[in-house]
DNA sequence: CCAGTTACTTGAACTATGTGCAAGCCCTTT
DNA sequence: AAAGGGCTTGCACATAGTTCAAGTAACTGG
């Protein structure tokens, strides 16, 4: 009977599990090696670092993603599909998400910027739902956006922190860099009502909204070009 | 002639410079005080804890926006200067973003995910170069709504942890919760090409693309009512 | 079956960082 | 001048990531 040995997928499925279950600030070291029934340190002759083991961690969640067939004739399920899949993945781990946000967003500025987002809208004729969905949809197409270009900046700087370092480290840097962050609202107001709480309830809706929208208009761009 | 002493919009102030500077993790106490000639736990009396600082720091740099006149005639113009400020907002301060971003998401199944996805738009008869486009745009979009969510479960769940206590602390819950984060590509492949270097170059044409397409799909929504 | 080697674990300990606290300084008010 | 409050400081503690030397268990060749 060979020793009881920790396995780096143990360790992996360990963390998923904590990181479900209690958050990305739930994961710790020890906390993560007491659940293994091991010294915390023992993790380290497995797994490089913790950002190491978040890294693989997230990797391994990615796993679960079943990848559409391709279709041609409808590209446009494939792609609703694949979106919603991904979707799905992110609701389930939250700290999926979150490993890229441990904090809020939730300030006067924001708030401001919304109101005026919804004016917007509202004043394009939309109705107050559609205004609030549309005014959601660019928000977190900007952000996520933004949220690109920062991570590409993010890995840029570890490029040139590194800078004529060996390219050893380059590798390095680049398989671990990149990321990005977004919030957005929709649900604003009304902070003080206890009615809150039940916010989580249906964004499922505004998500099938923006990304047919999305879907609307890359069709359009398709168009002109021959099948 | 009054002492020299600090205040909270000057913390705020050098708060931002350093994350400007350092990035997230560039932002400890220690260092801050350092900046501002003080020791570093001056600044508790201004500011309630590290948390907090971010979130003031970052409501500070949302009120670098203007917000642009409504025009009904032409809600495209403002909705689209507004994403872009946002937009820009966040890549002057990457840190704004990082703050929910401070790991990667760049393994084997994301890499997997952003192939698959590439070739549904590829076998639709999009270019590769608009393919490469419409895929970041519908990810983006995807992991964008995703944190939305997981920033209103991450809320909740603060929500259920005070459960029934004080209204105070739900209040400061409500206030302190939410958070996204997003990552997206577009630039996956050749991560082994030193040309990698350059990829933060023109994400802002992408930033366009998808931002039209979105707001071509939400003019078609708009259409079928009367103005 | 023994000796050495390798694989893996452990516990102590170092470091960095967020933060509480008691003491004190400086300015204002009376 | 005495008193008090606003603000700062240094110390100190706790947590968490990580290193390291030492130990233990399995395996390997002789």
């Amino acid at each position: 009977m060979p020793r009881d040995t920790l396995s780096r997928d143990q360790i992996v499925r360990a963390a998923v599990e904590l990181l479900d279950a209690e958050g990305l600030e739930g994961l710790n070291m020890r906390a993560l090696g007491k659940r293994l029934d091991s010294a915390a340190t023992a993790v380290y002759w497995h797994v490089k670092n913790k950002d190491n083991l978040v890294l693989l961690a997230a990797d391994h969640v990615w796993g679960e993603l079943t990848l559409p067939e391709l279709n041609p004739a409808d590209w446009r399920a494939a792609a609703a599909t694949m979106a919603t899949d991904l979707y799905q993945m992110f609701t389930r781990h939250p700290w999926l998400v979150q490993a890229f946000a441990a904090h809020v967003l939730y300030g006067e500025g924001k708030s401001r910027h919304d109101d005026h987002s919804l004016a917007v809208y509202e004043a394009a004729g939309f109705t107050a739902d559609q205004a609030d969905q549309a005014a959601a949809a660019v928000f977190t197409y900007a952000l996520g956006n933004a949220a690109g270009a920062a991570a590409t900046a993010s890995l840029n700087r570890k490029l040139n922190r590194y800078g004529a370092a060996a390219e050893q480290q380059l590798q390095d840097a680049m398989a671990e860099a990149k990321a990005i962050a977004v919030h957005y609202p929709r649900l604003r107001a009304r902070l003080e009502t206890p009615a809150a709480i039940e916010y989580a309830a249906s964004p499922d809706d505004t998500f099938e909204f923006g990304l047919e929208a999305l879907l609307d208009g890359l069709e359009r761009q398709l168009a002109p070009q021959p099948l």
